[in-house]
DNA sequence: AAATGATGTTAAATACATATAACAATTCTA
DNA sequence: TAGAATTGTTATATGTATTTAACATCATTT
């Protein structure tokens, strides 16, 4: 198994929910990614095999600091591109969904151009 | 079949082919997207099925009008974002290529809010 | 015209991402 | 504590995108 964009997507999803729930579960991701159970027990199983993701006896998901190193990544894309896009004028939360698609595609080099913006003001 | 990121890549290929070369092959788009021939010959004929793409009997590729439609407005968005990428300091050949990823991803709502800027000058 | 090379197609296989149905296990709650 | 709800897993299936191997067709060139 690769580090798809299917699998940033569930790395980056626990690490997001890791910082507001101490104890997220496999239906935190079906929640938030719209997924159904089956769907998210598979790829987690495929994430423990691949030692990005260890689940505990409490069913509480864990990444590990490989799994970590790539959540850390690809949200550091999220923010930066949200902040783009809001400075841009689009709405906030639009701007979320669309820098989420985005993250996975952009070329380090790219999003370093961008990441050296100042984007915090409108343009 | 739905259009997907897959079938818009194809038919903007098609598209963009065209504009240099009278006939643009099977072969053509093998050679620009890198897939194998039988790749390329699935996907066409699923394509003109679709209605979305014509073969005459020299085996040249045609876009029919909702092929065209769809080639076109990807196509905008590939200049678009290309353009943009140059102006935030990214190489050219890079910029290209990223735009090429990200382009299907956008809402027309945040595409928009890109293209209503002038990206003409570097930042 | 026969051999060669380029192009296109068909068949069969792989990988990925997803779903529903059914079942198991755990946890509320009345 | 028994029943109901929630959560997780397994089995099976679907759709998309791709590959290699083999074959067919067509064009060139000697």
């Amino acid at each position: 198994m690769q580090v798809t964009e299917s699998v940033e997507n569930y790395l980056e999803t626990i690490h997001i929910l890791s910082l507001d729930n101490p104890g997220v579960h496999a239906i935190d991701i079906c929640n938030h990614l719209g997924y159904s159970r089956p769907t998210v027990s598979i790829v987690l199983r495929q994430l423990r095999e691949r030692g990005l993701v260890t689940i505990d006896d409490n069913n509480h998901l864990h990444l590990t600091d490989e799994g970590l190193a790539i959540a850390t990544h690809i949200y550091e894309r999220h923010v930066v591109l949200t902040q783009m896009l809001i400075s841009l004028g689009v709405r906030a939360d639009l701007a979320q969904e669309d820098a989420c698609k985005i993250e996975h595609d952009l070329s380090d080099e790219t999003f370093s151009a961008i990441k050296a913006h100042d984007w915090a003001k409108p343009l």
